[in-house]
DNA sequence: TAGATTGTTAATCGATTAACAATC
DNA sequence: TAGATTGTTAATCGATTAACAATC
């Protein structure tokens, strides 16, 4: 389907951007947008929007515009949303809870299969319907279940062993919000380190500019 | 402080990632570091580490390197962390409670003053020694306080018009987390809205285009 | 057909990298 | 002084924007 064999990473951080106004007009019922309107929406060039779809296809009818409910689909297709990727939760703390909660797995390609802690006070407790897990059976957990991807909501000093010991047992691919940026050395893995506090801190940084006119 | 009068948005946003990085080498009592092995740290090139320090003054010593804890706190400086903003908290569920307790304002910047919510359930409760008022509260507290920024984690249908009634209270800069992209008209706002399905999205392609090959 | 708007190519702009002179 | 490494300028690369022919 791509016409063109490789995305640069600036176009595919712009994709669930994309995905989501168009979900939201879609909801709204707008049956048709031009690459104009959208832009005004968006505050992006019509151009750039044009061209960021060209990558994946001709999604659009000259003259006419686009169908949003159609293109919604096509990008929903191309991020793979209709995959149902096994994620497990690593810390069922504030973090991880508000994670499991906040996030609708099922939109986005995972499915939440398990989750795990180590302290005793959390381990019996339900997250979503989904009991949380002793982290000593995590081993025999990932070979019944093989999950695709982890969920890291541990503290900082430990992530980079536990992402080890994860690796061993056959999971590539991580959402690390542990406040370490993760880098494993393996070329199969792929990490989505998320700092939060980065984005506090340019905020800051924003502030403190404007307040210095 | 700056050598150049604006600074562009990508340098901006890599700030908080070298003050990490150079907290984590300044607590491991690295002393002094050049370009080149802060890029291999880092997954940058010296060039651009050079390039980025340079946009605000000369931190370096030539010949010599870096003074990790000297260009530690001058990043820290720049990004302003040493103020102390006042922040107020909109929404004290789960993903309130998170951020709230996750993040360290203090050493970021701002210090929480306020938590507000509109679930009975909620007000009365302490998040790090904070008192969830109840949202009818918010424009005396505001009158009050004056708060500089505002954390909003509600529901995505009410933010635009929370915000907006907020705007009104005399409060310019937010948080967003709302899974909604808030822009605001006034030019003196500042927004960082944080996406954290995006990320995941992103995984998902990420993971899909590697399942390809 | 005329009008609109895409898909795509070409031009511009900005960000990254390379190179090297300055200097500790 | 020689060696190392910065600060800074110049070259390259890639991403964004502009323009326009294709076509609905």
């Amino acid at each position: 389907m791509p016409k063109r064999d490789h995305i640069s990473m600036s176009v595919v951080r712009r994709l669930p951007r994309y995905y989501r106004f168009l979900s939201e007009l879609r909801d709204k019922g707008v049956v048709r947008i031009s690459s104009r309107e959208l832009s005004i929406k968006m505050g992006l060039t019509a151009s750039q929007i044009r061209q960021d779809l060209n990558c994946f296809g001709g999604f659009g009818q000259q003259g006419y515009g686009y169908l949003v409910d159609q293109l919604q689909k096509e990008i929903g297709n191309i991020l793979g949303l209709s995959h149902s990727y096994r994620a497990i939760l690593i810390g069922a703390g504030n973090l991880g809870r508000a994670v499991a909660t906040h996030m609708s797995f099922e939109a986005r390609g995972f499915t939440m299969t398990g989750i795990f802690d180590k302290n005793p006070s959390l381990i019996g407790g339900e997250i979503r319907g989904i009991k949380v897990l002793p982290i000593d059976q995590l081993e025999s957990f990932c070979r019944q279940n093989k999950p695709d991807m982890a969920v890291l909501c541990v503290p900082r000093d430990s992530v980079a062993q536990l992402a080890e010991g994860m690796y061993a047992l056959g999971i590539k691919n991580y959402w690390n919000f542990s406040h370490y940026d993760l880098t494993i050395r393996h070329s199969d893995v792929i990490v989505e380190n998320v700092h939060m506090s980065d984005s506090l801190m340019t905020l800051c940084y924003r502030i403190s500019e404007k307040n210095k006119d």
